[in-house]
RNA sequence: CCAGAAGUUUGAACACUCGCAAGUCCUUUUAGGACUUGAGGAAAGUCCGGGCUCCAUAGGGCAAAAUGCUUGGUAACACCAAGGCGGAGAGAUCCGAUGGAAAGUGCAACAGAAAGUAAACCGCCUAGAUUUUUAAUUUAGGUAAGGGUGAAACAGUGAGGUAAGAGCUCACUUAUCUUGUGGGUAACCAUAAGGUACGGUAAACCCCGUUUGGAGCAAGAUCAUGCAGAGAAGUUGAGGCGGCCCGCUGAUUCUCGGGUAGAUUGCUUGAGAUUUAUAGUGAUGUAAAUCCUAGAUAGAUGAGUGUAGAUGAGUGCGUAAAGCACUUUGAACAGAACCCGGCUUAUAGAGCAUCUGGGAGC
RNA sequence: GGGCUUAUAGUGUAACGGAUAGCAUACCUGACUUCGGAUCAGUUGGUAGGGGUUCGAAUCCUCUUAGGCCUA
């Protein structure tokens, strides 16, 4: 796993990429299917918690995403999470990462055989 | 035991799995492995003061700003210690931007007669006039003792004195000034004699004393990368020393357009830490020994699970308190960014030692 | 890093240290109307939060909180 880190590399996600969750989500996801390494990159705003509590979700993420590598996930995401999610238990936040990314995977996988079923 | 006052220390343990940064070593070679180390008391706010770097070795004057009892401490301070004075409290103790109002200017709503070189509303007294004549009205004077207003009204109490009164006089008291004496380094305190009763506000302007050159690690130094030049001013002094003038310096500077934006250094050995001795009431100083303890760059220093668990809540036992058992909850404020000394603000809980008042027992 | 500045009713704004903190609009209540709007009458609601100076503070000083602007 490796993070997003330079404007650039910020800017070429958000050009080529779409949101993948919900309006109502609480945590937003911005992804790129791109390459086979798995990158992620973070965006708190200041108003949502204190430094402390953004270096602790942010800490939590990149442990989450860890896993999620292993599980033979790959693409470049960036996260922005609100206070709902901020606040949450770790477990919520595995699970609500890893069904994000698996309905992302899926529709990715399913729609070429779908378009030539039509 | 209850109620308070003030100080100081600390501020999340163990195991397993996975992972980050720096340094050292090893293997193989630019990736991997091993070991060691890795956030606070406020790292925060950026409110003061310094170090360091560049600009004159940081110079003079004006302006501007800060500060304001005394002595000491310190690299320095708007900080700290000890003391003086004033205020709060029954006390331990706490609070104070605490120089000058007799250099000048201003301000004081409403109320009140009057808010400052003055003042007569009611009242008191004297004289005259009129009338309804031991009284009332009115005119001219005297009067700050009494009333009422206000946050604040030119000293308080008593006696004498007087037409009535008044520091007008006297005694004691209060405040303050001058001089002397004694104590204290000093702020100041005590006391004697003589004078005075001269209001408040300077966190209003102001006056007086003291202090302050400017910019900031994106300072500054070095190496790479890249592009395209044009115009204007200038040794008859451009520009700089970021308020202005003097003074100093002495060749580049400005505008438009074009281009690159990576790396090294500064960077952590320091007004350092710990212990002991010693000087001092204390802040703090001195000496010796030992130790080296984060240096990232969108920003590392951790994540999860389990054990144990402060505290809170509930239930049961217990007359009640204390206590015991079970269930559940699961730890404050907060993240270094050149470095130090302070201040301010945030902070669950735990420990240590001290003082005051009250109650009960011996 | 270094400076400056703002905060007044739901909203937009006034206010010399002395007011019961003003004005507009919105909200609410009543009248008018068959009903609504417009109109008329009336009510509610505020100095960002602590502490100090002063007889008296929205105003002066100071700390905190939340913004905004300039500059390198």
């Amino acid at each position: 796993m490796k993070t997003l880190k330079k404007k650039r590399d910020f800017q070429r996600v958000f050009d080529g990429g779409r949101f993948i969750t919900k309006r109502e989500s609480p945590i937003k996801v911005y992804a790129l299917k791109e390459g086979t390494d798995l990158m992620v990159g973070i965006m708190i705003r200041k108003t949502v918690i204190n430094a402390v509590g953004r270096n602790y979700t942010k800490r939590q993420i990149k442990a989450i995403f860890l896993d999620l590598e292993k599980e033979g996930f790959s693409g470049q995401y960036i996260l922005m999470p609100t206070k709902g999610f901020v606040k949450s238990e770790f477990k919520e936040k595995k699970d609500r990462l890893r069904r994000i990314l698996q309905n992302f995977h899926n529709k990715q996988n399913r729609n070429p055989n779908h378009r030539k079923n039509l």
